[in-house]
DNA sequence: CGAATAAACAGGGAAAATCCCCTTTCCTTA
DNA sequence: TAAGGAAAGGGGATTTTCCCTGTTTATTCG
């Protein structure tokens, strides 16, 4: 068994009203209590910056207005690195997920939670120091393995802007103008990833996108 | 309660060790018992020209050789509407359910089938006439309503096969030379798919096949 | 620090594919 | 026989794709 330790919760989320009823569900868990709020990435800092009671756990939503959660997770990781980080987050496509793991954060989860799953996700945390989703796991099989052909790929931020476009039925010319790029460099874009991954044309492209979950329908 | 009736059935399966388990489980069930196999629809045919004890409902195989099971449904529609047919297919995609039932056919079961989910089959069947799990009557909400625009679609073959192929990486000209049709009908193909589904382009046509399900990745 | 290297960005030009508006032919069927 | 659909096609505008070159901006390293 557990000993009867208290283990303590941060919440930074946007939307106050998911963030109070989230609150009310981790006080309910046994052992778990929140201590704090927050509105977003600055709010955060001031809050464990003035405090000397630091959390155990943090939960965090990535979208936020001020300072997002890529922002407030890397500042957690530099200068509270003690601090487990639980993201909170809408969007499932590899790449966020990715970015979020690597900016230190220890577990990731999909928004629409069930009271059982976020129990073991903050259990876990605690005692294992990590949690990770059947979503995430397969996530990172999915990204950090490489495919069929021995392939593993990692897109920079511009090149999945113009993937999750080119997704669309867009034309290269308004994803330039989109981009608020020339028109060739968006080639250039296509061309590269077009040889990468071995694609012969945009319906590959749209192909290995929902392959891979970088978009979803 | 049911009364003390027995049911008969019928199956018409390619693959003999499925069949067999098949009848296994179906003898299994209170009231239902198989009286005869069939190895395809021709097979089918003679069994039942020969016997004068028809079946009360028929498991008929969609993918089977020599006569498989869109002619099957058919000819059992015409020649003995009062068998209820109930489809077995590994198939989802929703031309392929619709184009079951619209010959005729009473139920549509995924292949995968739970021992449940086959004896409430069977039982609506008898009881009902009719059977629709949950993926089928979506299908058909799916493409019996309207969409958001209040469209409703309904494919020819030819269409289909198009449409199906240019979610690929092939070019037109080459989906021409596999549909043995000249390049220019496959235009015409695109040209009025494009102008009533609203879309612009290929990735239009790949986004919509995959929201109805016409494909599948 | 400055030079070397890499990377992102932009362009020209041309071939191929796509997209669009039309007509004609043939066949089925009402 | 008239109507309608499927198939085939002409011709041209546009877009996509491809290859090669140059410029600017970071980054690394001697």
């Amino acid at each position: 068994m557990r000993p009867e330790t208290n283990h303590t919760v941060g919440i930074v989320d946007d939307h106050s009203l998911f963030a109070r009823s989230l609150e009310k569900l981790i006080n309910s868990f046994p052992h778990f209590q929140v201590i704090f709020h927050a509105k977003n990435g600055l709010h955060l800092q001031k809050k464990i910056e003035d405090s000397d009671l630091l959390p155990e756990i943090i939960l965090l939503d990535i979208n936020m207005p001020v300072m997002d959660g890529f922002e407030t997770a890397e500042w957690l990781t530099l200068h509270h690195p003690e601090i487990k980080v639980l993201a909170l987050s809408m969007q499932d496509d590899e790449h966020t997920i990715l970015k979020m793991l690597r900016r230190g954060v220890k577990g990731y989860l999909l928004k629409d939670i069930h009271p059982e799953i976020l129990n073991t996700a903050l259990k876990e945390l605690s005692e294992k120091g990590y949690y990770h989703s059947q979503k995430v796991s397969e996530t990172l099989l999915h990204s950090l393995t490489p495919d069929e052909e021995g392939r593993i790929f990692d897109f920079k931020e511009n090149e999945l802007t113009f993937i999750k476009l080119a997704c669309s039925e867009l034309t290269y010319k308004e994803i330039a103008v989109m981009m608020e790029l020339s028109p060739k460099t968006i080639d250039g874009y296509r061309q590269d990833l077009f040889k990468r991954l071995k694609i012969k044309n945009r319906v590959g492209l749209v192909i290995f996108a929902l392959k891979r979950n970088l978009i979803q329908l």
